[in-house]
DNA sequence: CAATTATATGAGTAATTACTCACTTTTGTA
DNA sequence: TACAAAAGTGAGTAATTACTCATATAATTG
């Protein structure tokens, strides 16, 4: 059948480290084939993993639920980048620009090094099937940021919070990906990190 | 079959009037299928449309080529929208931020008119078979905003133009797309276009 | 009113493909 | 070692679906 939709997750974990190298493979195979090939289907994938079609139904309940699971990943990964910066930065000598620099180029450097998860997060997020999740890791992000901003809040604008940040968010990550399809226009180029500190430091400062 | 590659547009152009509705009817046929069902087949859409599986052929080469149209009326609405407001604007008392503010307005009115295009346009931009088309359309974007800034020269930056106009327009692309997605961040939401606002002066206005 | 060209039709088809299931092999453990 | 549970296998299948083509109708033109 073309398309199906399985009852959600009643699948297998997986327990013991063959499994688990196993699921590996598969999301690994399901990362090149979306970047690079047109054929991504499940047999396709199995196949690239080294991995029999059925243990691929073992641990995913349908193909969508792989793309899922590469989603999450991708998202929890910049989560975990402003919670280390978040850690890193010293307490003293706190400094606006500098740690949204720091966080920026975090966050460039993260999409630069994952970069095809990056693509197939913008080409699989706004799905219908998508939309709750990630309005949930909108939510996390908001609220990590917001964090990240309070040893500032003398600095930073206090009216309209929330719209700010997601604009904030969105705003980075649209750029930080698009530049991944763009050939004039480069991740690794210092001038685009330049242009998200302006925007963010524009966005988020008090007015003078 | 599921795939295939026909040659590149070898169709006929629609020189009735008759046929000119038909294509309509097919266009239009697919935004709704596209907003709403999940069964966005070709034969569904001519269903929908009202008309036979054999004249959507006519007139699109395959599948993809329908959503190619639709791409592109999304991105020349943008740039005729800011051509109008080029047009519109007083040639005294120009004013930035005014300026600014009113063609983010147009960009989000437009959107929230279009949302469906708008949505398709995400879901549907960041495929291999896009990506020249999305660079050039970015290209006449840049230009037409360049040409935009003109009268302000003076107050606006002149180092990394094309980079800051680059995250300027897939900042103000992302975020009033993204609300369309989302239930608590609203197009129609004051707020928003007002961040925007902000963004925008932030990131080109000289450092004072 | 032909003759020609444009438009419309839709049953048929060849490919693709998501997923199942009956079975085998490996691992952990009592 | 025996047994159960976990992991792995892959041929098979039922749907789906992009696209063709032989044919019919409508509009245009001379």
């Amino acid at each position: 059948m073309a398309k199906k939709k399985t009852a959600v997750s009643t699948r297998k974990k997986p327990l013991q480290e063959r499994a688990r190298v196993t699921v590996e493979a598969i999301l690994k195979a399901t990362t090149q084939l979306l970047d690079k090939s047109g054929d991504v289907s499940t047999n396709h994938i199995a196949d690239v993993a080294g991995v029999s079609i059925g243990s691929l139904y073992q641990y995913f309940p349908n193909k969508d639920s792989i793309f899922g699971t590469l989603m999450e990943r991708f998202i929890e990964g910049h989560l975990k980048i402003i919670e280390e910066t978040l850690a890193s930065i010293s307490k003293e000598n706190l400094n606006l620009e500098l740690t949204t620099r720091t966080i920026i180029h975090a966050l460039l450097e993260s999409n630069r090094k994952n970069s095809r998860l990056a693509k197939i997060f913008v080409t699989t997020l706004y799905r219908p099937e998508r939309i709750k999740l990630l309005q949930k890791m909108d939510d996390r992000m908001i609220e990590k940021v917001k964090e990240f901003y309070t040893p500032f809040k003398d600095e930073i604008r206090d009216d309209n919070m929330n719209m700010m940040l997601f604009v904030l968010i969105q705003s980075i990550r649209a750029n930080s990906v698009s530049v991944l399809f763009h050939t004039k226009y480069k991740i690794d180029d210092p001038a685009l990190e330049d242009e998200l500190v302006r925007l963010a430091l524009g966005l988020v400062r008090k007015n003078p």
